[in-house]
DNA sequence: CAAATTCCCGCACAAAAACGCAGAAACACG
DNA sequence: CGTGTTTCTGCGTTTTTGTGCGGGAATTTG
């Protein structure tokens, strides 16, 4: 059989199916792995599969992309995530919200970072899913259109049933007297969900947002643990914060 | 024997056979290879064949290597798509795979159905997602990097304690014998779990999987209701899935 | 963390190709 | 017809290509 040959068969396998494995192609067309490794390796060069350990899977499958849209004061969130990201270390157990602040910490997100992350974020878990190294678990229930997370009973027991080791909220309003606000109903019931479920709570706002509310409150800032502005800690914006007992980064 | 005679000769083979052996055609005509290696060295000039490194291909035969990105027999699953969507009614509720079949599926949904569709596939559930009036419920768990969906007990036991009115499924291989069944251990255990909570089961195959199998077992072919292919269904590839009581669309 | 796969690297070997050359046949032309 | 030229073919020799194998590194998995 020719070399050429071959590598269209094999070609066809993957297009056809997916996924294929080195050794089932080996044991299909009588050759060594050793040849079947190499025409994969060759047709991942020439863009026409994925090379994986172990087989090969099909270009189209991994194609999942979502419609990237502008973010508002990116700089500001870029220098949110980083602070939040130092936050992180292995084997850790992370729930986080939606929100394009949270999205830019998971993208920032160090490729060696091996962790757990748990959220009903859409938009998140396809940046979560990009990393190498990352376990995902997704919340599921109804996905509510406006704000592309699920939402219900369902991921609210969900998430009440596990514990987990830190929380990133991205947050909409936060003000003294009224604590941390929202302005959708259901969003609000999972992030009051998942800050009962988390051993810290952080809380991820550009400054904007400081002493601004919205109308449905989701909990006391006394739940709060800490706060992650774009500022530096010592602002006096965030003073007021500190004294109330959180930790300001 | 003169060389245009030899040539044309050379021509007829790889036209026929698609592919020929420098070695063989030498034996054939009674010449050394490398008067064979020169013809189709100028045959490939002339742009009449393909060399490649023992023999040579024809044309048709690496036709097959289409744009890397495009999706692999997309109009077919085009085709399928309408067929699935003509069992889709307004209420329904309908639970879905993951696979390209399907995506094209989702792709077509007509805007004014009203409908709830059930996915752990995220590509599907992005489709959905843009979807004007179709309620979309996502199945949570543990994401696998390779499928794309979630997998695992939690996703398992989801599925089970609904019942759709019909199931679509994107089928990796078909067979009289076999049944359905993949390559993908995680996948199959949720396929089985989709088919058990469905009052009706729709399989969605490209022709070319007729007939194959793979590793994996998920049902027999009694448990499927209905297979959709791009073919009419009165094509003889069909007729033995119909004579086993599969209606064929 | 240990066992099992899978991968990677270098090597050996065979098959095929490239190259140069030479002889034979075909051709051109005065 | 003779001679010079071109074309075609086959034969060594050298390179290149394709393939399998062994062993150690790396990765996956239980």
């Amino acid at each position: 059989m020719l070399k050429k040959e071959r590598q269209a068969y094999i070609l066809h396998q993957v297009n056809l199916h997916n996924k294929v494995l080195s050794s089932s192609l080996s044991a299909d067309i009588n050759v060594s792995e050793d040849t079947i490794r190499r025409d994969l390796m060759e047709l991942a060069e020439e863009g026409k599969i994925i090379k994986v350990h172990g087989g090969a899977l099909s270009h189209s499958f991994s194609q999942v992309h979502f419609p990237a849209n502008e973010v508002y004061s990116l700089s500001q969130k870029k220098r949110i995530a980083q602070k939040a990201i130092s936050l992180i270390s292995n084997g850790m157990f992370i729930l986080t919200s939606g929100g394009t602040t949270i999205l830019e910490m998971a993208r920032s997100l160090p490729p060696q970072l091996k962790a757990t992350f748990i959220s009903g974020s859409i938009a998140a878990i396809l940046e979560y899913m990009n990393h190498p190294n990352i376990e995902v678990i997704l919340i599921g229930d109804r996905i509510s259109k406006n704000s592309k997370i699920t939402v219900g009973p369902e991921a609210i027991a969900k998430i009440k049933q596990m514990k987990a080791d830190i929380c990133f909220l991205g947050t909409n309003a936060i003000d003294l007297h009224h604590g941390i606000t929202d302005n959708d109903w259901e969003v609000v019931q999972l992030k009051r969900a998942m800050i009962e479920s988390s051993q810290k709570v952080v809380c991820l706002s550009i400054a904007e947002k400081i002493n601004t509310f919205q109308p449905i409150h989701i909990c006391e800032l006394s739940k709060i643990d800490m706060l992650i502005t774009e500022l530096p800690s010592d602002d006096p914006l965030l003073k007021p914060y500190s004294d109330a007992g959180i930790k300001v980064l």
